[in-house]
DNA sequence: GAGCACTGC
């Protein structure tokens, strides 16, 4: 078998050079004897199409199935007698669906309101419909059972379980800290430690605190999370009792490699064809990869090697899977495939939790993923391929056990999973805190005082307040308060750099422009790059293109496309290799941030075709992000003397303005500039003299 | 002349 695997490789000349770096040898892996067999908990996702009533069976007949049903008195039991309370439940356990209506039909939130939250929209909005749907409501959504999430708010005064994102409760706790409009919080997916979750869960935890002590009405607290970190969560929340839901999981067979394999991508292939040689034709396959580059050669390596016919073995259907791909693309990953044909899911890791597939019985995990890192000191995003965690690891092996046993083999070494990190480090240990910082300071509270489950890093809370104070959000980096400015600026859901060029925009009379670009600039691009026409998209496109940057063109491009009818946007986006989805989603954030500027009085004016005071503008929030050209296309950055270079994808890339602002540097393999506007170091002086000053001066010295 | 994981307000 193994040496026939290996032969299959000779035949196969067609494979891109890129793609197999060497010879591939055979992957072995150990036996999976009695002790790789593990039974593993995991979270509860969202599966809309386990909603289906397959076989006719009522609803309330489903709900009595589940395995918490048994439970139920016990739970409530157990809700009632304690303040805060930690569920672990496994996936399928029901808890994300039942527990609030256990709640609700037992009247123990005493005519108050259960909030529940949800690290994504999707899943706020489903599980909503899904509760709505058992609780019997005939109007459906929006009465008993309801959800609100950004653009969208399906509740009544009469709604008494509501389902939520994390980062739309934490909007509401700015305005009311005390949660009053809630009798029960409940967190779930805690384990995810989302950055929204973490800051809610010293929020609730003071609310409750305060409520107590103000003699109010009190507030229940129930985490609700996966089997891990059990003892971090209760020592943070006052040693509080923690109970143990089963779901419903099957046994999955983990395998280990018994070498170290550096090409995990060729591993992955040639376990993948190992698999594929054995296992019946309708037991798919998911593979865990990095990023899209990696995944669409692995496809096309699959591809090509299964219309070999030396390799036996039944059709092979190819899905790659991505959260930036079309979501026409993304469909076909849930469609099943024909007869005699087996299905390979290549994915990052949206499968890990927001994409649930069905069929998947097999699972390759490469042991790798994509991540980002804040740096404080150089103020630098990091985009890095490094090892998951092993919590992250029986989250993916997890994935091959929802519908039968199944056979998960990780492309590492025993031994390499035991130096995995044993959790992935929290959102808030790793990212740029300038948000977080403002939020809690708009709720009195000063982030090195707050009681963070896991302290993020000094460096990073202090560089957070050194940005607020440049953007005049705060006096000092001991303020617990906020300046008017400052106050202003979060009311924007927005970085506050943005926010400050929204509200510097009065001065410069180009609030219009301004709204559009901060509105793209918040989604992902509008810009699309199909490799195979890339000549075409560009060639379409160079009507928009500015001299003066990337901002000036997204600028262009919106402006076309806004002023067309509803009927004619979706074909004008596709003639101009435009992303009509994001466009859409930027228009919906410009509505948004009009709303918030009009509340703030702002007077909405245009400075018609001048870019000048919108490029002044930009500076206003941006000035920390300026470079200057140092030396044949090496630019060097003015706060932190970083070398840097022009991202090729701008549009000024290939030219050499002498300033140039940016939106955001990412290392690579270089590191890069994205989305650049060219300025006057004039206009530096103009608007932050003192911080020009410093800096333009110190640059000059060197 | 590179190539970016994933959320969210």
């Amino acid at each position: 078998m193994d040496s026939k695997f290996n032969l299959l490789y000779k035949n196969s000349n067609n494979i891109p050079k890129f793609q197999i770096k060497r010879k591939p040898s055979p992957v072995v892996f150990n036996n999976g004897g009695p002790t790789a067999r593990k039974k593993i908990a995991l979270n509860l996702n969202v599966q809309t199409n386990n909603f289906k009533n397959k076989n006719k069976v009522s609803i309330q007949e489903q709900r009595r199935k589940l395995p918490i049903f048994e439970k139920r008195n016990k739970l409530l039991e157990l809700i009632r007698r304690h303040n805060t309370l930690i569920i672990l439940g496994e996936t399928g356990s029901g808890k994300t669906t039942q527990i609030p209506q256990y709640i609700n039909s037992a009247r123990l939130q005493n005519n108050g309101k259960i909030g529940i939250t949800q690290p994504r929209r999707v899943a706020a909005i489903s599980v909503a419909m899904r509760v709505a749907q058992e609780v019997g409501d005939a109007v459906g959504v929006g009465e008993t059972v309801g959800y609100t999430v950004r653009f969208e708010d399906v509740t009544s005064p009469r709604t008494k379980i509501k389902y939520l994102t994390d980062g739309m409760l934490l909007r509401e706790a700015m305005v009311d800290n005390l949660l009053m409009e809630y009798t029960f919080i409940i967190l779930d997916e805690a384990h995810e430690r989302t950055i929204h979750t973490d800051v809610l869960f010293g929020i609730v935890k003071q609310a409750q605190k305060a409520r107590e002590e103000k003699k109010l009405r009190p507030l229940k607290i129930l985490i609700m999370s996966a089997t891990m970190d059990v003892d971090h969560f209760s020592d943070y929340f006052n040693n509080c009792r923690a109970v143990y839901l089963e779901g419903r999981t099957y046994p999955v067979n983990v395998y280990y490699t018994l070498t170290t394999h550096e090409d995990y991508q060729t591993a992955c292939v040639a376990t993948f064809f190992k698999i594929h040689q054995q296992a019946p034709w309708d037991h798919d396959v998911l593979i865990f990869l990095t990023g899209q580059e990696e995944i669409e050669a692995v496809a096309q390596q699959i591809r090509i090697l299964s219309r070999d016919p030396d390799v036996a073995g039944p059709s092979v259907k190819v899905c790659p899977l991505y959260a930036s791909q079309p979501t026409t693309q993304q469909i076909t990953v849930f469609q099943p495939a024909p007869e005699n044909t087996r299905k390979v899911i290549i994915a990052t890791n949206v499968a890990e939790t927001s994409i649930t597939i069905s069929g998947i019985r097999y699972v390759i995990d490469s042991g790798m993923v994509k991540a980002r890192t804040y740096h404080p000191a150089t103020g630098l995003d990091m985009l890095k391929v490094q090892r998951i965690s092993q919590e992250q690891s029986w989250q993916r092996t997890g994935r091959a056990g929802r519908e039968a046993e199944g056979y998960c083999y990780r492309i590492y070494t025993r031994s390499q999973y035991e130096h995995m990190q044993k959790s992935t480090i929290p959102e808030i240990q790793r990212a740029n805190l300038s948000i977080v910082v403002i939020q809690l300071l708009a709720l009195g509270i000063h982030a090195a005082s707050f009681d963070f489950m896991d302290k993020p890093p000094k460096d990073s809370i202090l560089a957070a307040f050194e940005q607020l104070k440049l953007l005049g959000a705060v006096e000092t980096v001991d303020s617990r308060t906020l300046t008017t400015l400052g106050k202003k600026m979060v009311q924007f859901p927005l970085d506050p750099r943005f926010s400050k060029i929204l509200l510097s925009a009065q001065e410069y009379g180009c609030l219009e422009e301004i709204l559009t670009i901060v509105s793209l600039l918040s989604g992902e691009s509008i810009f699309l790059n199909p490799s195979s026409k890339r000549e075409q998209a560009m060639t379409s496109r160079q009507k928009f293109l500015s001299p003066y940057g990337d901002h000036i063109t997204l600028l262009n491009a919106f402006r076309v496309y806004n002023n067309l009818g509803s009927n004619s946007q979706r074909s004008w986006c596709h003639e101009h290799y435009l992303n009509m989805r994001n466009m859409s989603y930027a228009a919906q954030v410009r509505t948004q941030l009009l709303e918030v500027c009009q509340r703030l009085k702002l007077p909405i004016v245009s400075c018609g075709n001048d870019t000048e005071p919108v490029r002044k503008c930009l500076l206003a929030g941006l000035f920390m992000n300026v470079a200057e050209l140092h030396k044949e296309k090496q630019y060097i950055t003015l706060d932190k003397r970083q070398v840097v270079n022009i991202h090729p994808s701008s549009v000024i890339h290939g030219q050499q303005p002498q300033f140039v602002l940016f939106t955001e540097v990412v290392q690579t393999s270089k590191c890069y500039l994205r989305g650049l506007t060219t300025i006057e170091s004039q206009w530096l002086y103009d608007i932050v003299p003192d911080y020009a000053r410093s800096h333009i001066r110190f640059n000059k010295d060197i």
